[in-house]
RNA sequence: GCCGGCUUAGCUCAGUUGGUAGAGCAGCUGAUUUGUAAUCAGCAGGUCAACGGUUCGAGUCCGUUAGCCGGCUCCA
């Protein structure tokens, strides 16, 4: 094990004996954390895991790479991805044809098109991508046969040593250093088979299509980075991405579907319809919401509301920041401090070292070693909740206690993760926290569930997949008995299938403190974010000390519910915004009416009616421009307004409106009065 | 953070082999008073991301930095 990281074990571990909760922990627990310095696996792994799986805002981990698949897992491709991977080999063809030096390692077909990863002196630019692309026209023109082989170890090898595997047969290279790896990881006895298209031999177990004119229809789409296996200290290959289809219509038709999704990009939208900006002087990754993104995020939020209220929620509030010795104790400093904001330091603590001509590092080890005592921008919530619990008794009877906030946490997030309202350094979690009985745990998070759920229904958001995040029986790197354990993901599956949806279980996904159960969605572009989250946590309730009384009048020790049913709300209004493509339903729109006169000579029954309509809480602008109606109505569309009200002579001598909505265009006109009942309705009923 | 690409007016983009910046939309002003997706005219708007270099001369070539975009890695 690494020497600092040990090193930071022991420093936090004592740290645990000093703290006096430490008391209150387990006989187990502690055994564990005292006995893990030694052991390779438990500490490491354990806040590995706990630094992945905790937060609410989590992407979702990509498929292990060195996971290797069976040759019959790998040969149920549908045709579709047979033909992407064959197109992956024309594409290899190619580039060799081109750039004899460059070393394949692996070309699979993902979701919507294939890549290949490689090395080449050469970098690939978007400019090569019309000078690939001909290669492989030419190459689907000279329809090479695929050509199956089974061959020996050894052959393998051998090939691989001379490049002919991965690499061009007639001009041998260097030896194919990734293909010999690949070969080290098929297991003895499996057999080694490989695929010849013209003069290119790769190691591969297929399935390809019978011949190279089947890929035709294709397109390189962008070139990037990876590493060999998805291991950061292998290398950096070159990935070159691209897509295929059946026939050119199909190609074509993905092609502007593709276009069409990216007019419907939040980062976009949220421009065009004024609803957040990024501004580079304020900083990476912190949203600015503009008036009208406020209005959607205040909808949300007295939704949430709402709903906490019907739950038997209490609403709380807390600081921005807490001392570091919070989070010590909760464990996420120091580990944490490459994903933090730096601490703030006290000031008698700047003054005394600047006195003493300290250097930075004396200060940042004395804040990481609690020499020192300074501030840290909250990361999460959890730890302020947990004290507002422990500073009152608790009894059963209390029990569950929810505690609800929109809690605005801060991570230094790698700026290379940066990106629009998905992915951002400061976000405000929809979050809560339960605390109660183990018995209670089942009832809770069907609850939690459930909000999740109404949630998503309400805003129209069907297209999400469910995770039941479980431990590995077979690992030690979960705290907590397994007695526990099993009644929390008993809880949590329980849970999942009253939900009625789909979700898969994965072993080994959960945090070391307990199962999770994550709602993932996509974006515009194919990216899964995950929203909303409920986690059980048998951890931190011990680190903190936390007890209530039982039945029994002994102190027991509540299990923790961590729940966000948006996730963040930066990240939720993204994919909002995208899933409705700025269409909000009225009942989230910043502007729900837009009134339309004819001409000034209207402008007053105009503005009659906006008071009318004000007046019955109805977000709404006027007009006032001297544009013709036609344009009126062109600028009100490309605002997404859901409704328009247009005001003539006509209906200001009937008292009515001619309503417009912005998808069914003319309504006909009715009285104002009408109109107003009718989208005050709509508005409370929170209708798509 | 890593690899690659990009950065010209508020937005979308032109700008030949280096010869000191253009359009449309938006904005502003004026005219127009209009019946269901663009009325007309005028005006204004730029240290060509920043800094440094090569050159008689740099938006254009080279370097550094920042930001953005796509991946990778990461996401307590």
């Amino acid at each position: 094990m690494d020497q600092a990281v040990i090193k930071r074990m022991v420093s936090v571990q004592r740290h645990e004996l000093e703290s006096e909760i430490t008391g209150l922990m387990t006989e187990a627990v502690l055994l564990k954390l005292m006995t893990s310095a030694s052991s390779t696996s438990f500490p490491v792994r354990a806040w590995h895991t706990f630094r992945v799986d905790h937060a609410p805002q989590c992407g979702f981990p990509l498929p292990a790479m060195n996971e290797r698949k069976t040759l019959d897992e790998r040969q149920q491709m549908t045709d579709l991805e047979r033909l992407r991977h064959s197109c992956a080999h024309v594409m290899a063809t190619a580039i060799l044809r081109i750039w004899p030096d460059a070393q394949f390692a692996y070309g699979p077909p993902v979701e919507n098109g294939f890549y290949y990863d490689f090395d080449m002196k050469h970098r690939i630019t978007p400019d090569d991508f019309e000078k690939i692309e001909a290669e492989m026209k030419k190459i689907a023109k000279e329809n090479q046969k695929f050509e199956y082989k089974a061959i020996s170890r050894d052959e393998a090898k051998a090939m691989a040593e001379s490049g002919r595997l991965g690499g061009l047969s007639e001009r041998p290279g260097n030896p194919s250093r990734f293909k010999l790896d690949l070969i080290d990881k098929i297991p003895e006895g499996e057999e080694i088979s490989c695929f010849q298209n013209g003069e290119f031999i790769d190691l591969c177990a297929g399935p390809h299509v019978g011949y190279t004119s089947k890929c035709k229809n294709v397109k390189l789409m962008s070139v990037s980075s990876s590493f060999y296996l998805g291991d950061e200290s292998k290398g950096q290959l070159q990935r070159l991405y691209g897509t295929a289809f059946e026939n050119k219509e199909l190609l074509e038709e993905h092609l502007n579907r593709l276009e069409e999704a990216k007019k419907r990009d939040h980062r976009r939208l949220g421009r065009e319809l004024g609803l957040f900006h990024i501004d580079e002087m304020v900083g990476q990754g912190l949203v600015l919401w503009k008036p009208k993104g406020a209005l959607v995020r205040r909808a949300l939020q007295d939704f949430i509301t709402a709903e906490l209220d019907k739950q038997g929620y209490s609403q709380v509030f807390t600081p921005h920041i807490g001392k570091l010795e919070l989070y010590r104790t909760s464990g996420h400093f120091p580990f944490y401090q490459e994903s933090q904001y730096p601490a703030i330091a006290e000031r008698d603590v700047l003054e005394k070292l600047a006195d003493e001509d300290a250097s930075c590092a004396t200060l940042v080890n004395g804040l990481s070693d609690g020499t020192y005592e300074g501030y840290l921008l909250k990361p999460m919530n959890c730890p302020h909740h947990i004290k507002i619990y422990a500073s009152d008794h608790h009894s059963y009877r209390d029990l569950p206690v929810r505690l609800a906030e929109f809690g605005t946490v801060y991570r230094w997030e790698q700026s290379g993760e940066l990106g629009g309202m998905t992915r951002v350094r400061g976000f405000t979690q929809d979050d809560a926290h339960l605390f109660c009985t183990p018995e209670q745990v089942a009832q809770e998070v069907t609850g939690c569930l459930d909000l999740v759920k109404t949630v998503l229904k309400t805003l129209g958001m069907h297209e999400y997949r469910v995770r039941l995040s479980l431990r590995d029986p077979d690992s030690d790197k979960y705290v907590g008995s397994p007695e526990n354990w099993d009644k929390a993901e008993a809880a949590l599956r329980d849970a999942v299938q009253t939900l009625g949806v789909e979700y898969t279980e994965e072993i080994g996904e959960a945090a070391f403190y307990g199962p999770k159960i994550d709602f993932v969605v996509k974006d515009v572009i194919g990216r899964d974010w995950q929203l909303g989250t409920v986690q059980v946590d048998y951890n931190l309730p011990v680190r903190f000390g936390l007890s209530y009384v039982g039945a029994d009048n002994q102190p027991h020790i509540p299990v923790m519910i961590h729940r966000a049913p948006f996730g963040s709300m930066e990240r939720f209004t993204g994919l909002l915004i995208e899933h409705f493509e700025g269409k909000f339903p009225t009942w989230l729109a910043p502007e729900q009416v837009r009134i339309l006169p004819i001409s000034e000579k209207t402008l007053d029954h105009a503005e009659a009616a906006a008071a009318k309509l004000a007046d019955a809480g109805v977000r709404l602008t006027v007009d006032r421009t001297s544009d013709k109606i036609g344009a009126k109505i062109r600028n009100a569309r490309l605002d997404r307004v859901p409704y328009m009200l247009v005001i003539g002579q006509r209906e200001a001598d009937e008292g009515t409106v001619s309503v417009r909505h912005r998808d069914k265009d003319d309504l006909g006109a009715k009285p104002l009065d009408e109109f107003i009942a009718e989208i005050t309705a709509e508005i409370r009923s929170r209708s798509l």
